[in-house]
Order: C-alpha cells, then structure tokens, then sequence
DNA sequence: ACCACATACTATACGGCGCATAGTATGCAG
DNA sequence: CTGCATACTATGCGCCGTATAGTATGTGGT
C-alpha cells in the first residue's frame, strides 16, 4: 500500500489527484499508477481509496467524469472543472501554509532535500 | 478557528502536539496557544479538537498524563513516553517522505519560503 | 489451449478522528 | 458583580481511508 500513514493521506491524497488532473484528464487506473510513479511510491494508494476519493470529488463538483469505449476496455476519463481549479489554488496555498507551520515547529525537512 | 481545513489536521495535527511536548511537558490549554502563536495561527485548533487528540494519543501510549494541584487551578500536564518519542521519529520521516512526494508533483513552496 | 496476471471499474461496510456543541468550575479585571 | 479568560470533561455527527469482495476483459507464458 502507501508508504503514507492513512490519516496523513486525508489532506495531501484530494490535493495531489486534482494536481495530476491539472495537466489534463486521466482515468482512474492511470492515476494509481501515475501517483505511484511520480512519488515514488509515497503517495501510492489502492484502488479502494482512489476510486470512492473520486466519487467523492465528482460529487462536490470538482471534477467531471466522461466514458471512453474506443480502446479495449472501457475507461472512465476524469477531469477538473472551474470549481475544482478553485479547490486546487485554495488547497496549494493550504498545503504551503501547512507546511510552513510544520516547519516552524521543527518538522521541515532539510534544505538540501527541498528539492529531492 | 484553524487555518488548516479539517482532513489535512488529521495527519499533522497530532505530530505537531508530540513535537511540542517533546521540550518537556505541557498541558492541554498550553498547548493550544502555543500551536496558535508558534505557527501564526496555521495550525490553531481548538479545545474541541485538542483534548480529545490528547486522550487519543494517552490511550496509544505515545504521552502520560499528570495532574497538577499547586497552581490557582489544577493543570493536567502531558509528557512524552519512549513509545511517543519513537512515534514522533517516525512520524517525522513521514511527514519529510510526505512533503518531498508532494514536492514532486509541483506543490512545494517556493525555495525562498523554506525558512519562513 | 489454458492459466495466471494485469487492467479497469463498482459496491458495501467498518472504524477513526476532527470538530461542533454543551457543560462545569475557578480566577481576575473593570 | 459581571463578564471574560482559564482549564478540563463529555457526547455525538459526519466524513473519508481502506479492507474486502465482485465483475469482466485483455495479454503473456508454457
């Protein structure tokens, strides 16, 4: 599973999907993988998470879904929309706030590793 | 109330509160203000939230719980115990792994910003 | 030809925890 | 003496991670 203990995935796990989804629709699958990839593994998330995460961002209007049956399989495209634009600006300020504070306690990582 | 929305406090909120205890004991109205002030207000949470983060967090074994009379009003202090401070470790490496992942995926701050 | 694995999505249910709300009680300042 | 700050306790709602299970098709190996 993920590297991440659940209840930090709460936070970072929306942010980082409609992150993906800002360079351009993805299906669900493909983002598994691609957050496992990209992260090396840290972000990494079952299906079981990912799949009810964006049902649940479709639900609150962020992101809008669209079948896809030309290839093999049937694909369900996601893709953000206004609102989940908004929603993205709004959490990137958050998460940098977030972790600024955290840092202010002591918890940054170090300045060398800022840009691992 | 806090800055931080609610689900991104479910993964710092309790690293913050071992950190702070990690300099030595301090009880639960404490440790409110001093989230307030050292954090600028980011990771402010309130009583509601704290206290039973607290007992949560006793019940794990991860701080012990001391009840001090010799003040105007009794004061329930918490320290760290040897588990608290191996789950702090961990949660820190988290926490970097966490920020570096995010990182990755465009949602660092700015370099400039690291020692805000 | 067959079997295992990867792909791709859906459905259900449990449990943890943030947080709102409410309540108790003492000290201090105007 | 009235109100605000201090300091802790108790209850319950609701969200969401995630384990589990189920369906179904494509693909690679022997």
């Amino acid at each position: 599973m993920s590297l991440i203990e659940g209840e930090f995935l709460r936070g970072a796990g929306p942010v980082a999907v409609l992150k993906l989804l800002e360079r351009g629709e993805m299906y669900g699958y493909e983002i598994v993988e691609a957050l496992e990839k990209r992260t090396d593994g840290v972000l990494a998330m079952g299906q079981s998470t990912l799949y009810p995460m964006l049902y649940n961002l479709e639900a609150k209007g962020f992101v809008v879904a669209r079948w896809d049956e030309s290839g093999p399989r049937p694909r369900k495209y996601y893709r953000l929309t206004p609102d989940g634009k908004k929603r993205l600006a709004e959490d990137t300020r958050t998460w940098r706030r977030l972790t600024a504070a955290m840092g202010a306690l002591g918890l940054a990582r170090t300045p060398e590793a800022v840009y691992a």
